[in-house]
DNA sequence: GTCTATACCTTGATAGAC
DNA sequence: GTCTATCAAGGTATAGAC
């Protein structure tokens, strides 16, 4: 194995960084999961210490989630259920950054904040554009950016139940709640 | 300092626990909190490891959440904007059990569970009354299991939103918040 | 019940041979 | 660029004096 040792030490991070958190995984574990023999340091030649692969990481993780438009595109079909069903997959897609975020918090402020940005700030934004590119009823048009907050709070209660409360909210699943979202968004 | 020793660790446990996480928490800093030497032990005529301290902490937090009728019944004045702000008093009086869930998941699965069960199943479970108990609105009497599962992640992701991305959705208040969520259920 | 002292282990990190 | 060897630091846990 030879000149891609930093690439197979950042995937393994990514990979153990999410499922234990970086505080929990050693230096050890990601040596090994790249294919280093674990204690031996070798991983120094590469990064400086655990914290400058960890920014390494997030820095990658960041820019693919910013740049990449799969998730956007994809069931889109003009409705607005179709819409948030695209959502969803855009949180999913920030989904090992939002793991880290959860492991780091307290710790990592500004992680948070640029997650902030990424996720919640630019969902509503989005959100109140999508809400008024509708027919919005009454109370949404009352206050829009009260629902679009609700809108993406529902979003991200539905992800988070899912991703670390075990299970959906009462087995519910995506199409039916997407579709009941944006009917109670839209059909007032 | 006498006999309440078993008190204090368990106070300061609680504390840090939430904060940094049990990981994250040497015994020292336990002890140190707890009034007593770092580093001498003393915490274990009281407790036998961590694991057991973490266990007993938890076990506690659960029987005070589960009894405790304070944050159920302020609030509520007959509206079900009003009951939803009640039962943003009850998410944060799970405010601890939520936080050292999230440190320990991953590694402590039924205590996703038994959070679960109490938050989640819990809330869509008197959700679906809450809602039937209005005139709900025709998205709401076509799938109330789905209106009750966004009512819940609405005002989880609402709750989770303040307390690890920094701030509400848009700055949203939780009075607006609630009004606006609760129109959208019944205004139909 | 708390303190002194200590043994052991895990982890982070470096020096230097190959 | 990886390996051998090695240390220092931090954290868990125990024995035994007081």
């Amino acid at each position: 194995m030879g000149r891609d040792t930093r690439e197979r030490i950042m995937a393994a991070a990514l990979t153990l960084f999410v499922e234990r958190g970086p505080g929990a995984t050693p230096i050890t574990a990601v040596e090994e999961a790249a294919g280093l023999l674990p204690g031996n340091g070798s991983f120094y030649r590469h990064f400086a210490n655990k914290a400058a692969l960890l920014d390494a990481v997030v820095d990658r993780e960041l820019a693919r989630a910013r740049k990449d438009p799969s998730a956007q595109v994809s069931h889109v079909d003009g409705t607005l259920a179709g819409q948030l069903l695209a959502d969803l997959d855009f949180l999913n897609d920030l989904r090992s950054l939002i793991a880290i975020l959860l492991w780091e918090r307290g710790r990592a402020p500004e992680l948070a904040d640029r997650i902030q940005r990424l996720m919640v700030d630019r969902g509503v934004e989005l959100g109140v554009a999508d809400l008024l590119a509708e027919t919005p009823c009454p109370t949404v048009r009352e206050d829009v950016t009260a629902a679009a907050a609700v809108m993406m709070s529902a979003m991200i209660g539905y992800f988070l139940s899912r991703e670390y409360f075990g299970a959906p909210p009462a087995g519910v699943t995506p199409e039916r709640f997407t579709t009941t979202l944006a009917g109670l968004l839209t059909r007032q």
